[in-house]
DNA sequence: TGCCAGGCCCTCTTTAGGGCCTT
């Protein structure tokens, strides 16, 4: 029941690499059930650190904010209890799966969750968009959003709206009645020259 | 927006280079 039931999940950090000591500032995870938001969780995290500027101006996330804010620690027990053992979907997901991976390990946790990655997906799926970026593929298929971005809740949510939006376009392209999650997952990383060979596999 | 990474993917490729995405 994989492609009815994922967590969509995003970070806010401090940079772009875990293994360089870059943490997370913010998470937000949504449930996705029968392709619809179902539940979802949001929380700022005190990374111990100040942040940068440039940070601050492209997430709208203050010193002061996360000062105030709950411990990583604490926050990452919240999400591993949100999450469970759900398959994942993050846009770009490599990144926000080394994140995932890297706070989790400072817990002795290891992931089993699956993971796909909308971007990927949406390569295969939409090659004549602009470009893949989350904000763009949104105003691609006409998602309505609040306007927010660079929020961890705000940009999981896009996330899991463009997620359903292309289970439903995959539907209606090759006339399957479902789409798992595994074929979601599995046709990020078909050859793009062979996506059509790969989804008549599935026809019935 | 940066330039500190890394996986994916294209091509003027495979004995490599560079753009795309994420913060």
């Amino acid at each position: 029941m994989g492609a009815c039931n994922i967590i969509v999940i995003d970070f806010e950090t401090t940079g772009l690499s875990p293994h360089y000591g870059d943490r997370t500032i913010e998470v937000g995870a949504v449930h996705v059930a029968n392709n619809r938001i179902v539940d979802q969780y949001q929380s700022l995290m005190n990374p111990e650190v100040r942040i940068s500027n440039f940070i601050a101006d492209y997430t709208g996330i203050s010193n002061k904010m996360l000062s105030k804010a709950p411990k990583i620690k604490e926050v990452m027990e919240q999400l591993r209890s949100f999450i469970g053992h759900l398959p994942l979907v993050a846009h770009n997901a490599s990144f926000d799966s080394r994140f995932l991976d890297s706070e989790m390990d400072r817990l002795n946790h290891k992931r089993d969750n699956e993971f796909a990655c909308s971007m990927l997906t949406a390569r295969r799926l939409y090659p004549d968009a602009p470009n893949h970026k989350l904000e763009t593929l949104v105003q691609y298929k006409r998602i309505v959003t609040d306007g927010t971005h660079h929020r961890a809740l705000a940009d999981a949510t896009m996330a899991a709206h463009l997620w359903i939006n292309m289970i439903a376009d995959i539907k209606e392209m090759y006339e399957l009645p479902e789409v798992p999650f595994t074929l979601m997952q599995r046709l990020g990383k078909v050859p793009k020259k062979k996506v059509d060979e790969f989804m008549a596999k599935f026809r019935t």
